[in-house]
This record gives C-alpha cells, structure tokens and sequence, in this order.
DNA sequence: CCCTCCGCGCAATAATATTTCCCGGCCGCG
DNA sequence: CGCGGCCGGGAAATATTATTGCGCGGAGGG
C-alpha cells in the first residue's frame, strides 16, 4: 500500500506541514513529539521523496483583482494522445488557466480558470481557448461562491485506512 | 481597483511566497529588493490585511494513498438560500471532498473529491452524497490525469494589466 | 551473544528572525 | 516658507532557529 513506508510520526509531519507551512522545525518537532534534529532530517527526506511537493503562500487571489473564477469543460475533436498533449501544453502556457485535469465521460477536459473581470474571460474564451485548434466544445461555469477549497489531502481518513488494516 | 493598495515591492512579496512559501525573509528581501525588517513588516501587514491567507505544504497525494480524483457535478431540488447553505455545510463536513464550489448554469455544485480507491469513492456518492437530503442529480467524472495544478495568481497578468491601465 | 546499522538526542555553531532605534523624505498646517 | 507629525527604510543588537557532528541505544542478523 502506497504510504506505508511513512510512519505515524512521518504522517504527522505531512499533516502539519500541509496545514501550517512555515512552522518552525523546533514547533514541528515539539508536536511530532521529537527532537528537532530528527526532525528535519525526516522534512528533508519527505522534500526528496516527492511526498512533499513544496511550499506555497495561499493569496487572496479575488482581493488582487482576479473576481472571476470559471470551470471550462471541454470538448477535443481527437482524442489522440498527441493531440491530447497539444492540448495540455496549450493549456499550461495560459496563465489564466490554473488547473487542467483531463477526465473520462462526455467531456475530455475539465479547466479551472481565473480573470480580473467577465470581458476578459470572454475574450480568452473566444479568442484563445473556443478558438483554439482541435477544440469542439467549451461549456462555461461560473463560480458564484466557494464553500470550500482544502486542497490536500484528508489525513483523518488516511489514519482511519491504516488503523484499520493494521 | 482591488490590488491598486499594493504597490510594486508589495506584488513581488506576494508572487515569491507564492512560489516559495518556505523563503527566508532575507532571501525574500534581497529578491524585492529592500532590507529584511521593512520586508518583515510588510509580509506581515499583507498576512493580516488578508491577502496572505496561510501557507501550505503541497503534499503528493497520490503517493500517500489517494488514487481517485473525481469532480461531481451536483444538482439540488431546491436553491433556496438555506438549502444551499445546508449542502455547503455538508460538503465543509465531508473530508473526502476537498472543493465545493457553487456555479451558475444548469448544475448547481461542482464538488472536488479525493479518495483511496474506487470503492471507497463509490460508497460516500451511493451512501453519502447521493442519499444527501435535496440533492437531485449527481454526475461524476473520474481525473484521468492532471495536466496543470498551480492553484494562485497569475502576477504575470496582473502586473501587465496595472502597466497598461497606468 | 556480539556485531552492525539505523535513528534518536545532545551540544556547539552558523544562520536567521525579530526587535529597537535612528534617519531622511513627504505632506498638511501654521 | 518653516515646522512637525508620519511613514518607510536601514543598521545594530538580541533572541530564536537551523544545521552539523558525535555518541548512545535498540532492532535485526549472523
């Protein structure tokens, strides 16, 4: 099982380090319940193993000026896998697109956009991605509040999976 | 305009954190260019006006265990404001959805789940999120891979943008 | 039973954060 | 004009933290 390798105090450290990432190594270790040494080294081997991925300040992105936020499901003419990566590199040199996850069902991609204001979403839906080459159908949704947005990952249900395996 | 309170140095601050939650803020003030305690000062001030909201570890989801990626397109039988704040405080409720968000068009909810398998997805739609009171129809649709993740702003836009408009 | 290896903790050192104080520019008012 | 408050920045001192090296002890294998 995927995860395994990592001990309840190396999950720990993932839990905390995603809920608070600045935290000091001395408060990380305090609450891990060991030395700070340790500690870090543990940190930086989580960092070198890709479970951690890296570390991001979470910006008010509406208080900067960017009020829109839209899913974009689209549909491809092709589904071949070139095209489907022209298609993912397309979306990656967007900056207004900030996820691109490609999906099975009716529609091949789903994109999580974001635009100062609706004239410029539009425009980018008319002239870059509806435009776009290979492109058969886009269908828009704004978002009109957000309840929740906790990327990451759920570490109350991964300790639950494992306690009960064990 | 939102934004127009920051001014350069502020936009840098913002944008490297973002990039790098984890700089030292002497690092982070060589990089914007002034000395380390203004910068302090200021990392702070934009941490309590609320646009810095927090910072995360970005952890590998799918290397601890969590597989299944899947957005549902929710529709409910009534949108009245408390029906929809009852779904949104169910959603906040559930740790396998990570994203609620509400749109506009003909689906009411987009949720962003995460699960460590197929049959623990299936059980919370079947046992949960289907047989949640008011909900009318759920469509789901499995992430068959991830193109782009960078969740935040686009500061190459915005600082385009506040050059033009000046 | 001993040996090796791995991970922890301790202590010392280097780097960093944070506070304090002071300086210069920028208004608004007298 | 000149004055005085007001930010925002820099320098130095202090406290906190990160980092390294080393010795110890337990787990697994010979």
């Amino acid at each position: 099982m995927p995860g395994s390798r990592l001990d309840a105090i190396d999950r720990k450290i993932l839990a905390e380090l995603q809920a608070d990432g600045r935290m000091t190594n001395v408060e990380l270790a305090r609450r891990v319940g060991i030395s700070a040494p340790p500690c870090l080294r543990r940190v930086r081997t989580l960092e070198e193993a890709g479970f951690i991925r890296g570390y991001h300040a979470d910006i008010n992105t509406r208080e900067l000026g960017f009020e829109v936020q839209v899913f974009a499901m689209v549909g491809l003419q092709s589904q071949a896998e070139a095209d489907l990566s022209r298609f993912e590199a397309r979306c990656r040199a967007w900056p207004l697109v900030r996820e691109c996850h490609m999906l099975n069902g009716e529609v091949d991609f789903i994109l999580k956009c974001v635009a100062p204001d609706l004239s410029t979403f539009q425009s980018f839906l008319t002239e870059e991605l509806t435009a776009a080459e290979n492109v058969a159908s886009v269908k828009t949704s704004l978002v009109i509040r957000c309840a929740k947005d906790e990327p990451g990952v759920p570490f109350d249900v991964l300790e639950a999976r494992l306690s009960k395996s064990a």
